[in-house]
DNA sequence: CTGAAAGCGCTTACAG
DNA sequence: CTGAAAGCGCTTACAG
């Protein structure tokens, strides 16, 4: 009983008024082929009729949905909310709406994750892949977000430097020695975050990487990281690539008797939901997504429409493209909390200073 | 230059086979209408041109989409990705798109949200609705997911029946006194998990409610929830409504060195992604979001097929439908990890038990 | 400035 | 069993 879809058409607008449904269509479009009185009245009266234009009608004649994809690795990743979210936003502005698309993680259902988007007729897709996998040519605008070190990647954070922001910290806060932690080490995003890091060792510093998949293929799924001998072995710096893998070392690190950051500083990357409630609260990365999906969206639109202007109106182009920006990476922001409190030191000052205020 | 969308119509396989398009169409709808051998040549012919309906077409005839909205309150809900992945893969089971609308939380951007769904046609659409937020009345079949206690729910998790699982875990290792964390108060799915707490303490229990949100309304956004005196109250089973918010205590207990799960006890909900990896992992009650949104999508299905029979062909329907399922509520399942070790017992009994491994 | 016509791809009565 | 026709709602050349 809404008045939100009346379902009245060009067609009823046209009769009421006596006139052409182009002509309506050519009013309603602005297309100035209209004289001004007549598109007046015409406007009004749509509007008095709550006319929605019909998507589906557009879609069948200009060859466009309006319609994007949206594919991930695994929807039920910690980040998928802030991706989904922020490219929504971004399409929504640009007059697009967002279809996902699932794959469970599943290299092979990615796949069919896209054909499922493809038979849909999506106008493009906005692939975030799964592990540096390469996305199969297919006839629609893609638009990559991974990292700026995987080849076709078209926007991403600058993991890179979001890896120095997170050691330039810590060495400012006298660490030395950093045990890097990641999970895989395939992937691009996971590679970055720790290549960064790594190219921000203080002169007279160390690192080493905890790879946790390695580590759980040798001591089984969800095996403590031994992170008590990491300490005893001088670490004093934990800077894992993800807040999840943070804040399992935070917890093993506490459980062990550890403070934190009294003793030891952690770090993790994405400011995930949890981030900022935990005590201490965890000194994270932030990526901007609203402006990685910003510019995803907008290379995305840019190729679809010089993609149908460019030919004929019958046919319809196969080749996929790879969509490119400008702007190839965004810069991330460190947010400093409390695992990475200023009295984080190096062991040997330790004692010296004031008890601290963060048990 | 991919094979996936070679664009052929139903008209090129009717003129490459010098038949009409109607009988290529009722041969590949398996209409019976076409002699088999006819269909069986279209469909081969279909095969080899890689031909895939335009749904587009199809959408412009029948007045059906084949896409569903999907609306939630806030996309950054830590929960989100549970959700929007089972009601894809439900969806796409049923032979339906889906299209995310997001709301970032604010309730005007919900109908906003709505409205952009309908403006594409979709067929139906699922809610999950911001804390007992009405849905108004849009021209479309809507499903509701909240909880059982919601007027118009379709079907939800029995969020009760999860806080009864709760309480009689803790209740049967000894905890008399329960501190059950909540975060607000209108919140229709959290006062069902504190209701069902609530229903099952032991005889000589006791149990108060801490909301967060009046907490901190007093003390100040992050504030701690002051635990640590609660502890000394007497209280030893920590019992919140979300993972997120047992997370929150269990940080706060340990960093005040208090021992987890020697001394107290800690629970959560929804099993989110960081549950199972911190140390000591948190016992949680999950709810099953595959079964859920196969209900949801079933009685959403049922609602658009018999609206587009019963109508005639013409007519659309206008009136807005609470779908309803014949199972309203899909029980939860409690996940015992280490919060809630068997060692946490009444805090008079704990001198008598070997140490724990679990520090 | 305005209108008549064609057609996007499909399905559904209706004839034959 | 098969086909010709109509039409879903729209936009775009093309005439006038």
């Amino acid at each position: 009983m809404s008045v939100s879809r009346p379902g009245s058409s060009l067609n009823e607008i046209a009769t009421l008024l006596g006139v052409s449904s182009a002509t309506v269509s050519n009013a309603l479009a602005g297309k100035g082929r209209v004289s001004a009185e007549l598109a007046d009245k015409i406007r009004a009266t749509a509007a008095s009729l709550g006319y929605t234009p019909s998507m589906t009608g557009r879609a069948l004649r200009t060859g466009r949905t309006q319609v994007l994809g949206l594919v991930l690795p695994n929807i039920a990743n910690p980040l998928f909310p802030q991706i989904a979210q922020a490219i929504e936003q971004a399409a929504s502005k640009a007059g697009y709406g967002v279809l996902i698309a699932d794959s469970h993680g599943d290299i092979a259902a990615q796949t069919a994750a896209i054909n499922r988007l493809i038979e849909r007729s999506v106008d493009g897709i906005v692939v975030v892949p799964r592990r540096g996998t390469r996305v199969a040519d297919i006839g629609r605008p893609v638009a990559v977000i991974d990292s700026p070190s995987t080849p076709g990647n078209t926007v991403s954070a600058d993991h890179w430097q979001g890896g120095q922001a997170v050691v330039d910290h810590l060495a400012e806060l006298g660490h030395r020695s950093f045990l890097l932690i990641g999970n895989n080490p395939d992937s691009n995003v996971q590679n970055d975050r720790i290549g960064g890091m790594k190219s921000r060792l203080p002169a007279n510093g160390r690192a080493e990487v905890l790879w946790i998949e390695n580590h759980e293929k040798n001591k089984g799924k969800g095996a403590p990281l031994g992170l008590k001998d990491k300490v005893a072995e001088g670490f004093t710096a934990f800077c894992a690539v993800s807040d999840l893998h943070a804040l399992r070392a935070l917890t093993e690190l506490q459980g062990a008797g550890i403070a934190v950051p009294e003793q030891v500083s952690v770090t993790g990357f994405d400011d995930l939901v949890f981030s900022s409630v935990i005590t201490p609260s965890l000194t994270t990365v932030r990526m901007d997504m609203g402006t990685i999906a910003e510019i995803a969206i907008a290379a995305l639109s840019r190729a679809i429409e010089t993609e149908t202007k460019a030919l004929p109106e019958q046919l319809r182009t196969t080749s996929g493209t790879l969509v490119t920006a400008e702007q190839k990476s965004v810069p991330m922001a460190l947010v400093v909390r409390q695992t990475s409190g200023r009295r984080a030191l190096t062991p040997q000052k330790m004692d010296l200073l004031p008890e601290g205020e963060h048990r």
